[in-house]
DNA sequence: TTTAGCACTCTTCCTCCCCGAGTGCTAAAC
DNA sequence: GTTTAGCACTCGGGGAGGAAGAGTGCTAAA
């Protein structure tokens, strides 16, 4: 059976209400709320069919109705009005935002920063899948002898660098050959290219690195180490502490459990990275409630969308609220937050 | 009035059964779980005068004593036994703390991974205070026309590195040679004594530099917000979760206040830095209840010490717990690993 | 100074009960 | 067939009342 209209708006209605109140809506403040032609007995008909569906769900017998899951993915999906972000948000994001960026970290932190103010939720931000990207450039300082700081570009904007050690007695002019040697050869090489080989052969390539072999390798070892570190993404989250506030987490208990999968962030990173994968032709990711493979986030959602840089798919960002968030508002902005790192990042 | 011993022992007594418990120890409890010689009308005669000192207080007129600020505090100054770390718990710390740490950012997280692993507690790391230290290094990295990446390496074994722009037209070589001045020029000068005008002139001192002065000005600028941007330390904090487990942030109001005040980084770091110089003789610093200065923390203990870098003063640890806490045993436990990290920085 | 004894206090927990919001069903009206 | 009014029923929340129990302070005796 098809939704039909009304049952669509009496659905849209009682989302829209129990997002404001957190209290189970029921058919006589439904009445009173919205101009429903009709009396609150044939709305009690539709909500009881409405939950036959699986749309509603009733904490118990004489409460009203909440959504199920299901209720608002048909909400998300289908039923909720688009937002649009006034001027002055609009503005408030933007000067948060105008920052200087000149290290694609210091955006995001300022993005997540953003995201997590205008919402009131849990914002996160990722840097770019580097996978995707490639080596620009390597460098390797001599700091004192025997320590060597390792400083890797990657075509994304990313900048990491790694301390090293390396024999004692190696001097600056070594390493800086030994690094020009390996940057001539793999720049430009994607990461997932990039393995011990491939360094061994860049750096072996050139003539003027004289070095017997397994001192080279010993430097290529740490070299390689750095460019794999530099792999790693990392993971900017802010504002958790705002979810104690919302009712359903009054129990300790809920939130001990969101908190500790929050915690870890590679756990979360590596989900988001999956459902981006299985979304891939959406322009957001929208996870509710059961549907998030997160332990303790079942009373949340998770809506994520992706940043560009130089105009190709880079990195993520997101916020986790209750299920019981503005959907459309939190929607416009997130998009709004991804326009302006697009814009920044062209 | 001074206390007499037995007073002494009794409010070590109920101090420990109160960290065990979490409930008021009542006279009648306190014989059953100690071996004192006397009556129970006899220690609530104690415990009667004990809270006349203010070193107890009672919830409500007929439930047990529980340990005030005053209390703990006298409990912590001259009546908890020392606690030594168990072999086994040592070893799970070494192994923990037995990463590579090329750099003191990799040790610093570990270092408080371990601590509040172990303590079940929340812990932070601060990154050295940089004022103290001295600039060793600073190069400057072309990565693109038009922006440079600038590291610093500080004494302290720290590196930072920023992303600066810069005019299009400045060469690879330009930028070189400004960066070798300007090292030149400042290495070993302590970070408070550099300045835009320091800078500036260990710049204009090289003779090799060739540049207008108004272009060279905007060049050795950002290098001076590189560096001074280095100055900001780190702090990592971890086990902020495990602090709604405990029965006294059950309601989610005090967590949330707590969090609120912990999600502010620079608060807290001010707050150590503070603290830490009132107690500069001695070798930890105990904060309890009241006596915090921070809102939110009413309920918590605070201790830190402090880790030295090269023999010389350098960052803090520490860990935040409930008042209630196993003070003897976090104390060693934060000695433990300040021990270690002294060892590995040696 | 210590102890036994006792009256008193206060919280916690249980039960009971009422109130009200909300439901589902039936039968009548449109 | 759909909508509506009416009504009996259900269930959670909240307050009252009461018993249990832990603990206290005080008094008087050892």
């Amino acid at each position: 059976m098809a939704l039909d209209n009304r049952k669509k708006e009496v659905l849209q209605a009682i989302v829209d209400d129990y997002v404001a109140t957190c209290e189970p809506v029921g058919s006589k403040a439904l009445i009173d709320r919205h101009d429903f032609m009709v009396s609150s007995a044939t709305l009690r008909n539709d909500m009881a069919e409405l939950e036959q569906m699986g749309y509603l769900e009733k904490p118990h017998t004489s409460a009203g109705r909440i959504p199920s899951d299901k209720g608002y993915r048909e909400y998300v999906d289908s039923l909720m009005k688009v937002d649009h972000l006034s001027d002055e948000e609009g503005q408030e994001i933007k000067e948060k935002l105008s920052v200087s960026f000149d290290e694609i970290a210091g955006l995001l932190k300022a993005a997540s920063s953003a995201l997590s103010d205008q919402t009131g939720y849990i914002s996160l931000a990722m840097t770019p899948k580097l996978t995707s990207s490639y080596l620009t450039q390597l460098k390797m300082l001599m700091i004192e002898p025997g320590k060597v700081l390792v400083v890797v570009v990657l075509s994304a904007g990313v900048v990491k660098n790694r301390m090293v050690r390396i024999p004692d007695f190696l001097t600056q002019d070594q390493i800086a050959q030994i690094s020009i040697a390996v940057e001539q050869g793999l720049s430009g090489m994607p990461l997932s290219e990039i393995s011990l080989i491939t360094v061994a052969t860049a750096a072996k390539g050139n003539r003027k690195v004289e070095l017997p072999d397994a001192l080279l390798n010993q430097v290529l070892y740490e070299a390689y180490t750095a460019i794999k570190q530099a792999d790693n993404l990392d993971v900017y989250m802010q504002g958790k502490h705002k979810m104690l506030a919302l009712p359903e987490f009054s129990d300790t208990r809920r939130a001990q459990g969101l908190f500790d999968t929050l915690s870890h962030d590679g756990l979360v990173a590596g989900y988001v990275d999956e459902v981006t994968k299985q979304d891939e032709k959406k322009e957001y990711m929208i996870r509710i409630g059961q549907e998030i493979t997160l332990d303790g986030l079942d009373d949340c959602s998770f809506i994520t969308t992706t940043y560009n840089v130089g105009g190709k798919v880079a990195g993520n960002i997101g916020v986790i609220g209750p299920k019981r968030m503005e959907y459309s508002k939190v929607i416009s902005q997130i998009n709004f937050v991804r326009m302006m790192i697009d814009e920044k990042l062209k």
